[in-house]
DNA sequence: GTCAACTTACTATCAAGTAAGTAAGTAACG
DNA sequence: CGTTACTTACTTACTTGATAGTAAGTTGAC
């Protein structure tokens, strides 16, 4: 009956070329929206990089929403996968993982750029992406805080509290790098900065030492 | 042959209650633009807060780029003067003034949120306000860096090039960590996860520790 | 021949900006 | 003191242009 190799039901939508089809227009509407904005961004300027009108792009994903949906969803699979699925480096790797992220990022403006505009974005008023990007935030610190534990054990530091802290230092300097540098390339050293930063508070969550400001 | 005060030329918007009227579009455009972007954020919105036409607001600002300018630079002396012209504390002070402005800005989400927003998205495609933030965020830069270099002499330490490093990563990281406060207030302590950072990273610059990740 | 991948054509809505008018205040002057 | 001349602070009404979404039709592959 089904005629094709799979002998399972007949899916609508998994052609080859549909599905190159699709992702042209994803890797478009990260450009655009990176340049833009969400609400800055239109279909129309979409459609023109991959060659279509702006309704061919609505009947592939059906709302702008959706789109942008699809667009955080399947970046975050061909890009952060590394970090949540498939290797996930524990222990000091995952710093030493975030800090050649860094240095990598200083070469890809575009995707850095699309991630900082809408993750900004979406603490607005009904941003579709809001609670994509809280729960990735959510994923993230809690990778980077078992991280923290595994190291805290290594080392004979009772895993303190300011683990929780740390992490969502660790992720803030990264992004807040990454506005400045975009901003202004010459005068940020995007990689380098991540690094001393991601330093800095990994020595001071395994070392208890004090603080000079108390 | 004037007959009033100054002697002056007749200054022609500078009626007190002309300068309070642009000061109640001006905080309702910041909460506007802090709730939906700039982009995203009308100026039908703002004069509707302001019981107005938006035609009136146009013609206090003449565009919505010019009110958007004058919102930056009107919150800029109303907000971090002090930072800039009045009283700038210098050296450690400026460090603790820091982790002090993070504890009071987690009591004030609505400016905070302005910020984060249009901070990120001037970096999008003719911004008007990229210029301000570029020359903001150069600004607080140079001061931070200038806090470390009074710090480093204090303690003795050889004023290394880390001090860009670690004033761009000051920064970034309580702007970093205000987003995702935004997005989920309750998994974030904003105010004791910038003092945790801020910490590390003073500490880091003034004492020469050897790296974990080397 | 049927279905997916489109296009064309259209609608409804909404945005910023402009133009012209009005009401109220202020200044100059006799 | 009061009329005239002018300015300021708006409103109403409009233009221009863009946008997301819809509906219906067309084409080509399997």
């Amino acid at each position: 009956m089904t005629g094709t190799t799979t002998g399972q039901r007949r899916q609508p939508r998994s052609r080859p070329e549909t599905l190159a089809r699709r992702r042209d227009i994803l890797d478009a509407a990260v450009e655009i929206f990176g340049n833009k904005g969400f609400a800055g961004g239109t279909l129309q300027e979409i459609a023109d990089q991959v060659g279509m009108t702006h309704a061919g792009i609505l009947h592939h994903f059906g709302s702008k929403d959706q789109l942008l949906l699809e667009v955080l969803s399947h970046r975050d699979q061909t890009d952060v996968a590394d970090l949540e699925e498939q290797h996930i480096p524990g222990g000091m790797a995952l710093f030493r993982h975030l800090v050649r992220t860094a240095f990598v990022n200083a070469h890809r403006a575009g995707i850095v750029q699309a991630y900082v505009v809408l993750s900004a974005e979406s603490v607005t008023d009904d941003h579709p992406g809001r609670e994509f990007f809280q729960k990735r935030y959510e994923t993230l610190r809690g990778e980077v805080a078992r991280a923290f534990e595994v190291v805290c054990a290594e080392h004979g530091v009772a895993a303190p509290e300011t683990i929780e802290l740390a992490s969502a230092a660790i992720l803030a300097v990264m992004d807040g790098l990454q506005v400045q540098w975009l901003l202004d390339p010459d005068a940020v050293d995007l990689g380098r900065a991540s690094e001393f930063a991601i330093e800095a508070i990994v020595d001071s969550v395994i070392s208890t030492s004090p603080s000079p400001l108390a």
